[in-house]
DNA sequence: ACATAATTGCACGTTGTGTTCAATAACTTA
DNA sequence: TAAGTTATTGAACACAACGTGCAATTATGT
């Protein structure tokens, strides 16, 4: 790939980036984008369709450094490790977000991870899907599924918001608990 | 109040209506809403200085109405009955929400119901908060709180999404049961 | 060095926003 | 019903952003 396309690439994103630190992503334009990474306006249109392309560029980034991160972990099927084996992942992409905290945050700015949960949202599925039968059994599985994803973007933008203070291990167990992967809930009173 | 100003608003609001069952919030302009509601650019302007305003409005007539069903509901301080009041009051909500259906699938639709949450946040968080603190211990308070609220916004979504089907009344009870109110929940296995 | 390809800036048409204003129509109330 | 008030209308204006096209320039790979 030509140099000088990887270049602009390059500043196209960091611009991006800086400019989700400041702005919301419906607030920033393409001319904004375009003078903060000190490229010409046309020079955008030659890499990008429009401004939602590339957030969906950002996006799948995210989407694959997670994925790589997370799935080789899966190896295990033993189910007395299965819990572990889910928390862990969960961990693993907790501190990804944190260590990308403002591409985080931008992403989540744009319509409280609406985006996110477009790109993660299958994968974020896949990864849920083996634990939901076995949890409520009276509350029919898609429902219980799209619980737990929408419940975890949830729980990543309480984490942000927060200023990722809580460490990943304990949000994620904060998230385990609350989705009834423990021995003791409560009851009642 | 002048019955040509009455008139303008209830053209308006109506047309928003008509306009966000066919398109979502942020493809709707103002000259659409005008036209379609048969008045004029400018009159649009005396009355809601933007679009978001608009929304805002709509927002809080759907709060307002929600709030009036809901809150007369709130008498017994009994524990026995905490539950079922809470279970009650969702019912409520919902079969409100499911008798203005498109505007509640308009409201959703712009921002995965960002804007919902934003004006029945405070509301649900006053309605939930007494359950916090009495379900699980070794979570922090505003995460749980943070966890209905969200949970709740995206059981609607849910529900709409798969057009109103099941009941009310089943609805509010797979949140209540995912939410950790009941006696019997699972086991890692 | 030369062919190739990316970048640039400028121009153009389009769409939407928000404001202003004078003319017209509808309303209230006395 | 007549008079004064107030809302509506449509047209005009300035502005910002979008997306496209193109010829000139500049950097790149070979």
């Amino acid at each position: 790939m030509d140099r000088r396309q990887q270049k602009t690439q390059q500043a196209i994103f960091k611009a991006f980036d800086r400019l989700l630190e400041k702005k919301r992503f419906e607030d920033i334009s393409i001319k904004d984008i375009a003078e903060e990474a000190n490229i010409g306006r046309s020079t955008f249109y030659a890499h990008f369709e429009t401004k939602a392309d590339l957030m969906d560029a950002v996006c799948s980034e995210i989407f694959t450094h997670v994925l790589s991160i997370t799935i080789p972990t899966e190896q295990s099927h033993d189910f007395s490790t299965s819990e572990t084996s889910l928390k862990n992942r969960l961990i693993h992409i907790l501190h990804h977000l944190k260590d990308n905290g403002s591409t985080t945050k931008g992403v989540f700015a744009s319509g409280d991870g609406q985006l996110f949960l477009h790109y993660f949202g299958e994968y974020l599925k896949e990864m849920f899907n083996p634990y939901v039968s076995t949890i409520y059994i009276q509350v029919p599985d898609d429902y219980v599924l799209n619980h737990m994803v929408t419940g975890f973007a949830a729980t990543v933008n309480w984490w942000l918001q927060g200023g990722f203070s809580p460490t990943p291990e304990m949000v994620a167990d904060y998230f385990m608990q609350v989705n009834g992967f423990v021995t003791i809930t409560k009851i009642s009173q």
